[in-house]
RNA sequence: UCCUGAGUAGCUCAGCCGGUUAGAGCAUCUGACUGUUAAUCAGAGGGUCGCUGGUUCGAGCCCAGCCUCAGGAGCCA
């Protein structure tokens, strides 16, 4: 018989109807009331099994998180609590669970210990939303940009540049560390290496991104991304997931209508089509900021959060705007910033950010046209002003709790002034002459901005731990599983 | 990498000023009960107090070093 899945029989009203239901055991009350999770829905059906005439033997191994297959008559609920159960006929255990061993308890468990047995944890309810959430998100993105007619583009994981600016890199490599190949001078022998020289894994797409928005006009790319930087913080990966659009002929404006519009566009498809576990995540959220001080608790919950996003409109403001809003601000007056704002061209510190986004703006902000020296070589270099003040055209999307969730420019398209740029920055316009290319040959003003996908899990479920919203999260010292 | 805090039973945590045999709730096991909702009730088992060294008559507690984790900062998405 084939089975029934659990959120299917939850909506069923066909009493009566034998159904099987397999899945796995999350308690066993009262020796006859089992509730059974398939993973289908975060909620659980119960089946109940007539202790009097089943096998005591049988009854025992009905463990939590053994693997159950149930098959009965699905009926109106006897007791208060739900709507329909199973009367269990027969049953069947298709896999034991050791109860001294197996670590999930009918109880609260703190998110630090979860993460430990991460390759459990996708049985509890939480992590159940999270990643059907991130499903739902992911989903999204490569449905916006589809319908808006841009190329999903596969940009390589294993790069054999290193001057992409954004990060320190993983080395790929097959040479053997107890028997390295040497040039007469000592220094490593890169053609000895599988592709000849160095290369290492990818930190951004963007380059190459860029070359194809040059043929295709619109493109993005959504893949694996690495950082080897020493980064311990909750919205930290060393391997995370980026989104990386790249649009010919948009100016910035429009590279900020676009990134606007994928993020409004994605969480309503997650409030859209994940209500059920929206709904349980703004309970768990309740529930831990219960803990905290009134103070330090959200003003909105996660449901009244995501809306409010929708119905505004991200604040647009210029760096040079947001210094001196942050300059006559009473934390930066009463000496309460850690760093204060002192001179135009200082970088904008995360408690800055924070500052605009959650006190005085209190909505999502996007900060444009930085100063040139604290920001990439390829990005357009604007007049300079009157006050001699150098800047680009960049824009870094601000999130409350999350901070920058996405960066992007409009790229430097005219050739003289990116290689003088290049020059200034050290970076060796030789290893990037294929990226100059594009420059040499028809070159257009274009843009493009890069999504961070974990940040944006974050944002929606309401985590507060970036490594609560990856399967198995890859940080400094920890690459279990 | 820096700053702060933590590490005691499977999990969550208590453990006073350094002093006898290190406790609780949940989980597990045994029994009772049988329409329960993290079932309930009674009982039982369960500890390398992160690791190494030191101080002391005596260390879970004090000191030093190390490891791991968490939060914050930097780097950034």
């Amino acid at each position: 018989m084939s089975r029934t899945k659990i959120k299917d029989l939850l909506n069923s009203t066909s009493y009566g109807e034998i159904v099987t239901v397999k899945g796995w055991v999350k308690t066993f009350r009262n020796n006859q009331f089992l509730a059974i999770n398939d993973g289908s829905t975060i909620n659980n059906i119960q089946a109940v099994v007539d202790f009097t005439t089943t096998d005591e033997a049988l009854l025992k191994r009905l463990t939590t998180g053994a693997a159950v297959s149930v098959t009965g008559k699905l009926i109106e609920s006897l007791g208060k609590g739900q709507r329909v159960e199973v009367q269990v006929e027969s049953l069947e255990i298709l896999g034991d669970s050791d109860p001294e061993k197996f670590p999930l308890q009918p109880k609260k468990h703190s998110l630090e210990f979860l993460r430990e047995i991460a390759h459990l944890r996708f049985r509890t309810n939480t992590f159940n939303a999270v990643f059907k959430v991130r499903h739902a998100l992911a989903y999204a993105v490569h449905k916006f940009f589809n319908d808006r007619g841009f190329v999903y583009m596969h940009t390589p994981i294993i790069t054999g540049s290193d001057a992409e600016g954004a990060g320190e890199m993983f080395r790929v490599s097959t040479i053997d560390f107890d028997n390295v190949p040497r040039n007469e001078d000592g220094s490593v022998n890169y053609k000895e290496d599988f592709f000849g020289k160095p290369t290492n894994l990818t930190v951004s797409g963007q380059l190459e991104g860029e070359l194809a928005a040059m043929a295709f006009g619109e493109i993005y790319t959504f893949g694996p991304t690495f950082r080897a930087e020493n980064s311990n913080t909750t919205r930290h990966l060393a391997e995370f997931w980026m989104i990386e659009p790249e649009m010919a002929f948009y100016e910035l404006a429009e590279n900020m209508d676009l990134a606007e519009s994928l993020l409004k566009y994605v969480i309503r498809y997650a409030l859209d089509n994940c209500s059920e576990e929206l709904e349980f995540l703004k309970g768990r959220l309740q529930e831990e900021e219960k803990q905290k001080p009134q103070n330090e608790r959200s003003e909105l919950d996660l449901l009244a959060k995501l809306n409010f996003c929708l119905e505004n409109d991200f604040e647009r403001i210029t760096y040079t705007e947001a210094i001196n809003i942050l300059r006559n601000s009473k934390p930066n007056q009463k000496k309460q910033f850690k760093y204060l704002i002192e001179e135009w061209g200082a970088d904008l510190q995360s408690e800055h950010e924070r500052y605009l986004v959650e006190k005085h703006f209190k909505k999502p902000v996007i900060l444009t046209d930085y100063p040139a020296e604290i920001k990439a070589f390829y990005m357009r270099q604007n007049e300079v002003d009157s006050e001699g003040r150098k800047t680009v055209r960049a824009m870094d999307i601000l999130f409350p709790g999350i901070g920058e969730i996405v960066g992007g420019s409009q790229r430097e398209e005219r050739i003289e002034l990116l290689e003088k740029r290049m020059e200034e920055m050290h970076i060796p316009a030789e290893e990037l002459s294929w990226y100059l290319d594009t420059r040499r040959f028809g070159s257009a003003p274009h843009a493009g901005f890069g999504l961070g996908f974990e940040r944006l899990v974050l944002f929606v479920t309401g985590m507060t731990n970036i490594r609560d919203v990856i399967p198995f999260p890859r940080t400094p010292k920890n690459a279990e599983f």
